[in-house]
DNA sequence: TGAGTCACG
DNA sequence: ACGTACGTGACTCAC
């Protein structure tokens, strides 16, 4: 049998694909794979199917081609290409090496060139030849050895072209493809053709005439006066039109078609490549993991680390260590508590290997808290927050942490899962062990982690977040971690008076409510106080939810007019929200040892890079109302002898929109220190900067506020209880003011179309999928979210460097000091009352030196004994 | 478990 | 005319 070569036209496929398939295919960090989809989609079962002996993707060279030299408006009037197509180049290139082809292209020469070029040597050569591509141009090349697979109707169909094939389609034959194109035109390449000569003309004419050459010269025999006319009069289009429709057979290719040899699929650096790619459906064609690398070490490796382990005790960990034969600790926790293991290499040429075993909780020796505690040794996994709190409960504190892939893979899609199942299922196609096989399960963990780590830091170095990684995320592993454990004490006392309070008012206003209603009902139900309201009372109905009539506060508050109880349910609710959320449940979750709350901070949910901040969550403490300031005074200074200390940034996000908007307005506004909401106000209200009166402060300052948010001028009406119309005026002056603003707004919502991602400063990614959704609401929901992330996200980037800057500086200032909260844009510390002065002046420098930006970033300092009671720090 | 509501930046 | 204001987490009700 004769040896096959298939021949495949690189870019006619991905344009093909990528115009086929829907632009929504995209990885979650926001990389268009739509295009490179497609083609794996093919060519992975062609290539198991044909099983070539050789294969050659061929591809045009950027720039000039001989036939743009013959002709200047060759494919003149074609749109450039896509951007999101140019992006999946480079993929295409790491895709078809995974396959195990050659790829190629000729400066000066198109695809279908080289293809040419080939397939004629091949073919001499006795090859059975297959072109693949996405255009009719090659149908020219067709012969006996060579046969053309193209597709049809968009993306998803072949069709197998042969000799009689594309007679019985064009009524011609492949070697008069030339010709035929050479009349009829091609718009596509803007090969001009002959006007007025379609396809069944052309086919006519090439029955009585083999070639265009032949035409020309015995144009007498044409029987039509009017078309010999027309053709003689184009007979210079025609020559041209046939040298640039005919396919060079003489480019200038180095290979021959003994390099060319197919080297079978590459599983390995396909599987990688897909799971970056998160194509999981092609996975599975992939054939089944090799079992060479990371698999079960031998036992005989097991017997000997045990063995080991019980001579020597655990005393020489250490020395272990140090002569690399320890290679890692598995470390997990279940309800016992923490556990590790020692683990080493599983021989000594695989770096990856890792042991199976048992798992020991406590106590833990001493050389392993020693290694743990070391700095100096790199501890790597994922979301060592966790393992390093476990820790704790063993006085150990884990320091070192190097590398989390939790947090990288954050970076990469912060909107994915990122725990360690997802993470091995995502990258490295595996499931771990259930937490219930603790030891397993760990070990699994540690042997995974270098592998996971190369594939993630390919990825972080591709989308440049590495800096972002190594100098933003992966500090505050270890600053977040204190400030859990450090905690923030609670006068639980006053708490609790505060509750006995509250609840008491809250009884009282109950049986008002009761009253008003003429029955007891759960005011608490949404559902039941909408029926009191709407069908008992009356009163007029607001707007509806899913299930039924909203009772949200704005809509009570629009009742109050008309009846007394609205005003009493939404008291109601406040203090409802306050007993249950922020007494009764915080109480609840005082450590008995400390006293303290603590906190978990979580630094992989949030779109934007922001913290959250869970059971309790503290970075929701009530401040707006008085009642809520009581909460909030319930916060304390641990000590008689410390304060807390709270630095926050003023007007941060405004900062940073003046600095990405460059808008001269706002920022020069901010370069003078000007108060940011009072002249916006001036600006809209047209009055003198000092006649400002608070209403209109305030008002500007919403106005401020909606226009990061992308706030509509009805929400902005209903906010400000003014017209649309007026809040129209508003949202119009305030762009006029701040031109630059406006233009920014347009250009990054511009960006988040094109790219699919929006970026803050500091290179933070936010994918916005929303953007191709056919729901406009959906999508025009993603192009607020595309706007305000780079503004939120920018000043999560900046708090979280200055938390890392304070870190590293703050036992200088004062050795009792510690970090205790992050809310945003506040920091809270509790400071001995002796040292306030000297810490007050490096966090505000290091908070206000974090990032230079075009405007001065501002950080107002305060102290006092409570979190509500807090006085200026000069 | 989802929906509704509400606390914060 | 209102589910078109970004980002969170927690509680309560009701299925």
């Amino acid at each position: 049998m004769a040896n096959k070569l298939l021949l495949i036209d690189g870019n006619s496929l991905l344009h093909r694909a990528f115009h086929a398939l829907p632009d929504s295919l995209s990885t979650s960090s926001g990389q268009p794979t739509n295009a490179i989809y497609g083609l794996a989609q093919m060519l992975l079962p062609l290539l198991e199917e044909k099983s070539p002996d050789a294969a050659l993707v061929a591809f045009d060279a950027p720039g000039k081609t001989f036939r743009d030299e013959l002709f200047e408006d060759y494919k003149a009037g074609r749109p450039p290409t896509d951007e999101t197509l140019i992006a999946q180049f480079d993929l295409a290139h790491e895709l078809i090496d995974a396959l195990g082809m050659t790829q190629t292209e000729i400066a000066g020469y198109e695809a279908d060139d080289i293809i040419g070029t080939v397939a004629e040597k091949a073919g001499a050569a006795g090859y059975e030849v297959l072109i693949i591509t996405g255009d009719r141009d090659m149908l020219q090349l067709i012969d006996d050895q060579i046969s053309v697979l193209a597709t049809i109707r968009g993306f998803s169909e072949t069709r197998l072209y042969e000799s009689d094939k594309v007679y019985d389609e064009y009524g011609v034959w492949p070697n008069q493809i030339a010709d035929y194109k050479a009349l009829v035109g091609d718009s596509s390449d803007n090969i001009p053709g002959v006007a007025g000569v379609g396809p069944k003309t052309a086919a006519q004419l090439l029955a009585q005439f083999p070639h265009v050459e032949e035409l020309l010269e015995r144009l007498d025999e044409v029987d039509s006066k009017k078309l010999m006319a027309t053709l003689k009069e184009s007979s210079d289009n025609i020559k041209l039109s046939k040298k640039l429709a005919t396919i060079a057979l003489d480019s200038p290719l180095k290979l021959g078609i003994d390099d060319l040899a197919w080297e079978g699929i590459q599983p390995d650096q396909l599987r990688q490549l897909f799971a970056r790619l998160e194509f999981s459906r092609l996975m599975d064609r992939l054939p089944a993991q090799s079992t060479d690398e990371g698999g079960q070490p031998a036992p005989a490796d097991l017997d000997e680390v045990v063995q080991a382990v019980k001579t020597a005790g655990y005393c020489n960990l250490a020395g272990a260590w140090a002569e690399d034969k320890l290679r890692g600790l598995a470390l997990g926790t279940d309800e016992v508590g923490p556990a590790y293991l020692p683990l080493t290499p599983a021989s000594q040429q695989d770096s990856d290997g890792g042991l199976f075993g048992e798992a020991r909780h406590a106590p833990v020796p001493p050389a392993v808290a020693e290694l743990l505690e070391d700095p100096e040794i790199g501890k790597r996994g994922c979301n060592l927050k966790q393992i390093a709190t476990g820790l704790d409960s063993y006085g150990i504190r884990l320091a070192g942490c190097q590398w989390d892939g939790a947090l990288a893979d954050y970076l990469i899609a912060p909107q994915r899962d990122q725990n360690a199942d997802a993470l091995a299922a995502c990258y490295l196609q595996e499931a771990l062990p259930p937490p219930e096989r603790l030891a397993e399960r760990a070990c699994q963990l540690a042997i995974m982690t270098p592998r996971l780590r190369s594939v993630l830091d390919d990825e972080l170095e591709q989308l440049d977040l590495m800096p972002l990684f190594e100098r933003v995320e992966m500090p505050q592993i270890e600053i977040l971690r204190d400030m859990e454990r450090a905690g923030i004490a609670l006068d639980c006392e006053r708490l609790a008076q505060l509750g006995e309070q509250i609840q008491a008012n809250q009884e009282k206003l109950g049986k008002h409510i009761y009253e008003l209603a003429g029955e007891q009902f759960n005011i608490n139900s949404p559902q039941q106080l909408g029926e009191i309201l709407f069908e008992k009372l009356e009163l007029p109905e607001g707007r509806r939810t899913k299930t039924g009539w909203a009772t949200a506060a704005d809509v009570l508050e629009e009742l109050r007019e008309h009846h007394e109880i609205a005003g009493l349910v939404l008291e109601y609710r406040q203090l409802g929200k306050l007993y249950s959320t922020y007494i009764k449940a915080l109480l609840e979750q005082v450590s008995p040892e400390t006293g303290r709350v603590h906190t978990t901070f979580v630094q992989t949910t949030t779109a934007t890079g922001r913290l959250s901040s869970r059971n309790p969550n503290l970075q929701n403490i009530p401040k707006r109302t008085e009642l809520g300031r009581s909460v909030r005074a319930c916060f304390i200074a641990g000590t008689p002898e410390t304060v807390l200390l709270c630095a926050d940034y003023s007007q941060i996000e405004l900062r940073i929109l003046a600095h990405l908007s460059g808008d001269e307005n706002l920022v020069s506004a901010f370069v003078a220190g000007q108060d940011i909401h009072k002249r916006t106000a001036a600006a809209l209200f047209d009055v003198p900067l000092d006649e400002v009166n608070r209403k209109q402060r305030s008002a500007a300052k919403t106005v401020n506020y909606a226009v990061i948010y992308g706030m509509g001028s009805q929400a902005l009406a209903t906010q400000l209880d003014i017209s649309r119309e007026e809040a129209d005026k508003f949202i119009e002056d305030y762009f006029a003011q701040l031109p630059g603003v406006q233009q920014y707004m347009d250009q990054i919502v511009r960006q988040a179309y094109e790219d699919g991602y929006v970026q803050t400063i500091c290179g933070r990614r936010r994918p916005v999928p929303e953007l191709n959704s056919n729901n406009r609401r959906v999508q025009a929901y993603g192009e607020r979210a595309a706007a305000n992330a780079p503004i939120q996200g920018s000043a999560a980037d900046i708090i979280k460097i200055a938390m890392a800057d304070i870190a590293l500086r703050l036992p200088q200032a004062s050795t009792d000091a510690r970090m205790l909260l992050q809310v945003h844009d506040e920091l809270v510390f509790e400071v001995p009352a002796e040292d306030v002065a000297n810490v007050s002046k490096l966090t505000k420098q290091m908070m206000e030196e974090a990032w230079e930006l075009s405007v001065p970033l501002s950080v107002d300092m305060k102290a006092g004994r409570n979190w509500r009671d807090l006085e200026q720090v000069s």
